[in-house]
DNA sequence: CAGGATCCTAGGCGATACTG
DNA sequence: CAGTATCGCCTAGGATCCTG
């Protein structure tokens, strides 16, 4: 398993670099949500509900970046952005419902030991 | 999709959960390698090459504290621990198995378009 | 050999204010 | 409405030293 360069940064692994791309803590939550439809950045940022303005703004920058999704901007006042995944977008879906195929069967694996709050 | 506590901690999704668990920057490398046999502490410290002691232990720590993996300690001078995967952990492994089999189709896909290094 | 405890710094990230 | 810029806190995490 060779390390390997990509975008100026050395990986070890592809889960490393995977992790890299859509990793971050919101990043995989937007590519979730574009998959229904495009959505604009107000929209996001309301349904993401604790994610800080810098960030969410920081993440779509680095999922354009890396090809991931589309930023649109339409030249209206006022104006409106929205962002759609691109086909290289869509190949990461699988992972993702993976991962959040584990974490809900996680969830109920892990309720049956610690009892649930019932106040 | 509504949120839940877990561990003290309150999440939105169970996309959000697996990447508490699993997202850190070792987790993933440490779970993949258990999956083929029982590691000892400096094995991994060695092949996860630039972890460094705070870090890897730490990690461990967590995934002990997630039950995704068990820690032994063999009463010997030197002391002697070593990690295995849990049933537990193991669920985890397709989830690992689907993003490093993205992040290799993404890196075969971007390099198609980006010349590699020939100097 | 495994890992706890301590110190210390870079930079991640939130809050805020300003632009087109 | 969407995005940049700036400031400052605070903590993640590396380096180092010490124990059984």
């Amino acid at each position: 398993m060779p390390e390997f360069m990509h975008d100026g940064q050395l990986f070890q692994s592809p889960v490393e670099l995977a992790l890299h791309l859509i990793g971050g803590k919101w990043k995989m939550p937007v590519l979730w949500r574009l998959n229904q439809r495009t959505w604009r950045y107000n929209e996001l940022h309301r349904d993401l509900k604790r994610v800080s303005h810098k960030m969410l703004t920081q993440q779509l920058r680095e999922l354009e970046h890396a090809g991931l999704l589309t930023r649109t901007v339409h030249p209206v006042v006022p104006p409106h952005v929205d962002y759609t995944i691109t086909e290289l977008g869509r190949t990461a879906l699988p992972a993702i419902e993976a991962l959040r195929s584990w974490g809900s069967a996680y969830r109920s694996a892990v309720s049956r030991f610690e009892p649930r709050n019932t106040d």
